[in-house]
DNA sequence: ACATACCTGACTAAAATGGTCAAGTTTAGA
DNA sequence: TCTAAACTTGACCATTTTAGTCAGGTATGT
């Protein structure tokens, strides 16, 4: 399972984004400076989040970024999602049209992995950025 | 965070040792074959549940592991715990006494990896090895 | 005594992570 | 029109983690 700082950087750069300003284009460099999220990095997720339709982006001077849609309709999976955080656990090898670990049945982790996948998506996708917004109103970063 | 196959390979191990035989010790080279796990590895991973008494072992010719609780007992969060799989989201630099990324503030993620934690903590400790070997009854492997 | 099975620690190839670096293209504004 | 700010793309890389292997033990039932 992977859930690493790619994808956190990501929620924090959209969050520092959608409070930022909500109408003008939000610079890469702001947000790098405010969050202290290297550039380039930023840059690379920021094109992940681009083709996901999660933001949109302003070229030239003054440009930016910014979000797509309302804040709570972005829900957490669709981040992590684009930023390729997917939440998959630990996959049994697949062999041909067998089961796991080429053997004639599933595994007996199988339906375990995913009914926990199934409990952390469910998890990602009520929570929106919006809530994030809401519980983190007074501070400043 | 860290949910990898050598926790999985801890849970399959754990339930073939609960099915295959309750009393006697089942040895590791025998579990090894039917799991298709290597050997050395199934030792380490071994050598970490005994420490925290999830297994008893016998020495000596027709030694091997069997469960030191009944099944019901043996949460999965006690076997990630044991083989170092912990369940953790990714942590923020901590930076002295300061907040995340040395701010002053905790960053906007903080409180969210703590709650998803959480979340899946909690799945992990209803589950119990007891549970699946019900699911996985009619199973051979 | 000897085979079986547990026990321990060092080592390692391959993959993932968390970036950096370089070389653009586009566009607002002076 | 020129230029700097800002987006865009893709290659590259050091470090860490993962998923083991290898080599040597030690203990014990028969």
């Amino acid at each position: 399972m992977k859930l690493t700082s790619k994808g956190r950087y990501a929620v924090m750069a959209l969050v520092d984004l959608a409070r930022f300003d909500t109408v003008n284009p939000v610079s890469l460099r702001d947000i790098s400076l405010r969050q202290g999220i290297s550039l380039d990095y930023l840059e690379q997720i920021f094109s992940k989040l681009k083709k996901n339709q999660i933001v949109k982006s302003t070229r030239g001077t003054q440009g930016g970024y910014v979000l797509s849609k309302k804040p709570d309709e972005i829900k957490l999976t669709n981040i992590f999602n684009a930023v390729d955080e997917k939440v998959k656990t630990v996959q049994c090898k697949k062999e041909s049209k067998k089961g796991c670990n080429g053997k004639a049945t599933k595994c007996v982790t199988h339906n375990l992995w995913d009914e926990l996948e199934t409990h952390i998506n469910s998890f990602f996708e009520k929570k929106s950025l919006e809530d994030l917004l809401k519980n983190n109103s007074e501070r400043i970063n």
